[in-house]
DNA sequence: CGTCAATTGTTTGACAGCAGACGATCGCCA
DNA sequence: TGGCGATCGTCTGCTGTCAAACAATTGACG
């Protein structure tokens, strides 16, 4: 037992803090989670919140920035560079809108929905690899939690 | 009915991507509960890593910061900031522990309990406030799920 | 018509978090 | 004894996120 003396007790305090704590657990799960899909995620050249926003446009159809933001939870000013990026990729094309010219019309392009189908292909193995300790009821149930946490979270200030 | 025109129409897409990414619903969860934990910390003068680093000195006794840094979860260097502050406010002291010069022993004192009991009154409030959402049963059904997800979590790499 | 608050997209500055490198120290082994 | 890899605490630089300010535009109201 040369390293690790039995000063290092690996105190395994951290099991019962998370029994304390549902916060910390939340938070300490998510990093892990999103280190996880970003890693995921950049193996196909878009970040997660690229992937997101071609994947709004796609289900929804042309959407201003702002209501990108406001449906993904993704700062405005982020919402700028991942635009930006998707734009300059040929995912998606970025018009005024002829109605209200302050906002752009941002519609997901040909490449894009290419682009989208290839990562959607990933995500199935990356779900079951990063929640591999829940089995698939388990898996329901903190879907349906998370939903109900989300439903009345603090950005639904309205 | 000013602001506001029809054209907003509070797409909803959310819920939808929430239950198919529960990934996505984990990290936008864990970032309004990080952020009302923070704030509510804060009201005792404490960050959250502060209250976490006193919570578990006062539990498991004297640590290095090493220990507590992998416990926690709290990366070394952020580590250093939080001891110094804490040392600084008087609430714990660093020695160097005399089996192993590298290491600090550190050691909660008197006013850091104080300190710890203050902040650990607001704790069961900020809970019942941030998990309004969920009952009791499902509140533990939570703590459950995510104790199960941390447990294999990829930090455990040994 | 002119004014004014509100909204959209953008830029800027501040700040937290993490990876990597460093000195000091430890344990091991020749 | 001396050397060597590993560990602890620290510091530095980078990245990503957020708050605040800004110009352009809109809609409402006098």
């Amino acid at each position: 037992m040369p390293t690790r003396t039995g000063a290092r007790a690996r105190t395994t305090y951290f099991p019962r803090l998370a029994a304390e704590r549902p916060d910390i657990a939340l938070c300490r799960a998510s990093t892990a989670v999103a280190r996880a899909a970003e890693a995921a995620a950049e193996q196909h050249g878009l970040g997660v919140g690229h992937h997101l926003v071609l994947k709004m446009l796609a289900a929804v159809g042309p959407c201003s920035q702002q209501v990108l933001s406001e449906e993904l939870r993704i700062d405005r000013s982020v919402m700028v560079g991942i635009a930006d990026e998707l734009e300059k990729a040929g995912y998606v094309r970025r018009e005024r809108d002829a109605q209200d010219r302050r906002a752009y019309a941002v519609t997901i392009t040909t490449p894009g929905r290419r682009a989208l189908t290839r990562a959607e292909k990933g995500v199935p193995a990356f779900l079951d690899q990063t929640f591999a300790a829940l089995d698939p009821a388990e898996r329901d149930q903190l879907t349906a939690l998370l939903g109900k946490l989300l439903a009345t979270d603090s950005t639904a200030t309205d």
